[in-house]
RNA sequence: CGGGGCGUGGCUCAGCCUGGCUAGAGCGCCUGGUUCGGGACCAGGAGGUCGGUGGUUCGAAUCCACUCGCCCCGACCA
């Protein structure tokens, strides 16, 4: 294509409202333009690096025998309530009513209809298993969109769903996907993790994302730095490290001792001389109306999801302050386990073992030292604790480290959930009407986009990987207006397309300092320079990542682009198991 | 929803506190010319009524009230 016809409004000043560098290059790149909060408009770039994308994803998950659909983004509140869901979905489901006052939303993930097609049409062994996929744009009312295309209201997804006889089908499913997706995102030339993810509140038995390491991103990942074993931190386990201070030996009996004003861990700490790990935490949290007493390591975190798990109540709050008083007879600060009896109470697995700690004493502005779990109060142990860097791998035993992590995919054992609540029935081979399990599994389209500018970007633009850049090279006559320099050019650019290469010929009448600058911001990963070496039958070859830049005969230069291209990416070889 | 910041030509910003003549700059855009290997130079030109509404005032981009929108932090996130 010729740049000179083309829309690529690139901007020489990053607009003030971008923070995030995927953010700040895609404007500036001219590759979209913000519409209203968390929606973008998807301009010419954009559109062919997401289709190139897209081509990747199709590829691949046809190759697993998944079958192409294309559901309504608009759908009846009927079968979202069917499923329990137009309740739970709570302010982030985008609701609307149609001219005679029915209720509709737009979907923000298709399980629901899915399942109305798979009740309507599956009635038999026969029929399974089934792996059904769309690419269709998704709704999400976020209730703080951000990051430019990272957190979206409106975004593309490719979404497929399983339907199998029994959990042995179910795994295959899975394991197909989970192949597929290493594949699609090899291709895609990106750097990434498989990380175990939390089931939530859908009680499924098995998860995993596809994350991408980068600062922009809003999930924590544990990564053990030995075997490589990663699991996001709301699922994360892993042994403590060791306390600071060893404790204090002996079977001491607990003293309490004065602490005026001392209310944090941290002024604890200051005040004994004794580190945090050598202190308990007291955390009042009510789960299903009851109160809990949870006791941590004083260095260690609450790890949410694992309480929600264990309590059975995934919407726990912490108690309110005139509670605490209430049920404790001092204020949080002082609270501790010694005595309590009218409440359960839940240790965190890191104080097995320890010995004469400090707590508090249930007394405004006093603790105890020497508490011992065990001796001097009981309780329950589970592994409550978040997972943090320095703990040690339970597998191998080296360390793990905490990186902040995009996620791009997510693989999903459902389980019976909506082919239960939606009656959904086959006749197995017995005549028997059985419940078929279904597995769901998504990418999100722009975040791989997103995620590659994060891992590959500079000063002057984007570098992306040759799978999914907008072009594939672009043939830069250094100046126009040498005619031997444009009809080389426009040979050359004709040269690539023969060779089965997406090329973009810059034929704009600008100095060549602007189509370089332009070149580097947009990302295409070749730029083929038409110069003063055209006299000795040479351009030159440079290569947008790297910057490596060298000489080419003209006559080979699309051959040699085109062999560039067949060398680069499809990077490692992917996992084989789960 | 709580906290903070910001809305002035396409982009980046100045002016606002201490109201006052035709609202400024750089970049971009248009015309002509000179240029042509890392965002050129000269000359000429187009383009904004200062997010919106209401108020105070002889007079409002500037002060006051309300309101809309955007960004950031937090809450939230199958």
């Amino acid at each position: 294509m010729l740049w000179s016809r083309l829309h690529i409004p690139t901007l020489r000043d990053t607009p003030a409202e971008a923070e995030v560098a995927s953010h700040q290059l895609l404007l500036r790149a001219g590759y979209i333009r913000q519409l209203s909060a968390g929606i973008y408009s998807y301009l010419f770039l954009a559109q062919r690096s997401l289709a190139r994308i897209q081509s990747i994803v199709r590829q691949e998950m046809h190759a697993i025998g998944a079958q192409e659909m294309y559901l309504p983004a608009l759908n009846p509140a009927e079968v979202w309530q069917e499923s329990g869901r137009w309740d739970i979905m709570g302010e982030n489901l985008f609701r609307l009513k149609d001219r005679f006052g029915r209720d509709f939303c737009l979907a923000m993930t298709h399980e629901e209809v899915m399942t109305t097609i798979a009740r309507g049409e599956l009635r038999s062994y026969k029929q399974l298993p089934q792996i059904w996929y769309q690419i269709q744009t998704k709704f999400r009312d976020e209730a703080r969109p951000k990051s430019g295309l990272l957190r979206v209201r409106q975004f593309i997804m490719k979404d497929s769903y399983s339907f199998d006889m029994d959990r042995a089908g179910l795994d295959a499913a899975y394991q197909k996907h989970y192949q597929a997706y290493c594949r699609i995102f090899d291709r895609c030339g990106l750097d990434y993790l498989v990380v175990e993810a939390h089931s939530g509140a859908m009680g499924g038995s098995q998860s995993h994302e596809f994350m991408v390491a980068s600062e922009a991103g809003e999930d924590f990942v544990a990564v053990c730095q030995g075997c490589g074993h990663a699991a996001n931190l709301e699922k994360a386990m892993a042994e403590a490290a060791p306390p600071a201070v060893p404790d204090p030996p002996g079977d001491l009996a607990p003293e309490p001792f004065h602490t005026p004003g001392r209310k944090t861990i941290a002024e604890i700490a200051e005040f004994t001389g004794l580190p945090e790990s050598s202190q308990m935490k007291s955390l009042v949290l009510v789960a299903d109306g009851k109160p809990v007493l949870v006791m941590l390591r004083g260095d260690h975190q609450l790890n949410e999801a694992k309480f929600g798990a264990v309590s059975g109540d995934p919407e726990f709050r912490p108690a309110r302050p005139d509670e605490i008083v209430e049920w404790f007879g001092a204020a949080a600060g002082s609270l501790g386990p010694v005595g309590v009896t009218s409440m359960p109470i839940l240790a965190d697995g890191a104080l097995a073992g320890r010995r004469n700690m400090i707590a508090g004493a249930n007394r405004d502005d006093y603790h105890l030292r020497h508490v011992t779990l065990g001796e001097d109060f009981q309780a329950e142990l589970h592994d409550l604790r978040q997972v943090a860097a320095g703990d040690r791998c339970s597998g191998c035993g080296a360390p793990i480290e905490i990186r902040k992590t995009v996620e791009i995919g997510h693989i999903f054992k459902l389980g019976y959930k909506y082919s239960e609540s939606m009656g959904l029935r086959v006749l197995n081979q017995e005549g028997r009407e059985i419940t078929p399990i279904m597995g769901s599994y998504g990418i999100g389209i722009e975040r791989i986009l997103t995620a590659a500018i994060e891992l590959s970007h500079d000063q002057d633009g984007m570098a992306l990987p040759s799978a999914i850049a907008p072009f594939d090279v672009v043939i830069t006559p250094a100046n126009i207006s040498d005619p031997a320099q444009r009809e080389a050019a426009e040979r050359i650019y004709r040269e690539c397309l023969s060779e089965g290469l997406d090329a973009l010929l810059d034929d704009r009448d600008e100095r060549p300092g602007v189509k370089f600058k332009d070149a580097d911001l947009i990302g295409v990963p070749w730029r083929l320079v038409i110069g003063k070496k055209l006299a000795s039958g040479m351009v030159e070859l440079v290569d947008r990542k790297t910057r490596r830049t060298r000489d080419v005969a003209e006559r080979e230069a699309a051959r040699e682009v085109r062999t560039q291209k067949d060398l680069s990416p499809s990077r490692k070889v992917t996992p084989g198991r789960i």
